[in-house]
DNA sequence: ACCTGAACACCGTTCAAGT
DNA sequence: ACCTGAACACCGTTCAAGT
């Protein structure tokens, strides 16, 4: 499991083969699948191994808003810190990973009031958000590796925004202009209140 | 196009080899790398094919609440019909098919009055949380094929979470009964009214 | 019970050679 | 300009054989 997370985070999602972690532990390919079915559970059990450390470390706050706040920080913090977790969130809803988390947010909707028929709905939707974040965060890793390019990147997809035809794509010519300066954590903060401030309305 | 659109509909996105697609087309693979780069371009051209009539098709509705509502469901019956639209999606933000989307939802987050400097983070709030199901229902039906085992699957992870320890998971266990019974197009509409009415409070 | 590692059945991609 | 298809450099996974 160690294994494969330092080879995760070190060269990216693509670099975990069963042969660079059978010569990493210097072993046989058939070691590794007698511990584990298949890459896919491989991944799933790298990701829920990061994840529920991050659990565990949010569950201390007592307001509920707040708890959603570090929770989904959390998750966010950790998929900046392994994006290759970004992508194996949203491949699949219901590995144990996913579970913790809805498992945490699901408790503070509850907490928050919000009526029992509500509180499924309510707890995906801010689980799809953060999902979806995750996904994106983790493509947008896959391009730049280095936080030096990241700026670059953003600047050269924000030119090709401005080129597009003006009739079209009135709105994504605008954001062109914010998005090199733009912040990741806050632009995720901010779809958190925002979903916050809905649940908040709705009861 | 079109035949690579067949084959992915016909037997899912693992099924889409070049060898698969040379064999439909009678060609060799050189021909397909003439017009594509790689495959990530083709599945890329493949979604936006779809998306791109999606979003057409949702632009007469004059109310904006009304238009976000009708552009995200077209895109949820798009990946109903379509499941690897899904995956392919949420792999990758900054594909033709999402920036139609952003186009689409930042316009009608512009006409509902949002602030300037909020309309970047409302409209990709939006956009993350249907990227989001997008990955979680391309998972889903990763797993079943038909509707009939859908039920069945979702009956399967049901019995799973009721197994779960009650200390650790009470909310996964709660909402277990719901789970194989809910509608996903009415989870779906939840999420995006839960939004909707948290960008309205914050106006 | 747990490990070895060759072998199998695939992939995406390239590129000299053709028309 | 566009296509052919063999060849390359990989994959995940299996399984007889070992300890």
């Amino acid at each position: 499991m160690e294994a494969a997370i330092e080879i995760l985070d070190k060269d990216g999602e693509d670099a975990l083969t069963f042969r660079a972690l059978t010569a990493h532990l210097a072993t046989g390919s058939g070691a590794i699948y007698w511990h584990v079915a298949d890459k896919h559970e491989l991944l799933a059990a790298a990701t829920d191994h990061i994840i529920a450390r991050v659990m565990t470390e949010a569950v201390k706050e007592p307001n509920p808003q707040d708890a959603i706040h570090t929770l989904a920080m959390g998750v966010f913090d950790a998929i900046d810190a392994h994006p290759w977790i970004g992508s194996q969130l949203s491949r699949d809803p219901w590995q144990d990973a996913v579970l913790r988390i809805l498992e945490g947010v699901g408790g503070r909707v509850q907490a928050l009031g919000v009526p029992k028929q509500d509180q499924f709905n309510t707890a995906t939707a801010l689980i799809s958000f953060i999902l979806g974040i995750a996904g994106q965060y983790a493509a947008s890793a896959r391009f730049v590796a280095s936080n030096a390019n990241r700026t670059e990147h953003l600047g050269a997809v924000a030119a090709k925004w401005e080129q597009l035809d003006p009739a079209e794509y009135p709105f994504v010519r605008q954001v062109a202009k914010i998005l090199p300066g733009h912040d990741d954590r806050e632009q995720f903060l901010a779809g958190i209140n925002l979903i916050l401030t809905g649940i908040e309305r709705a009861r």
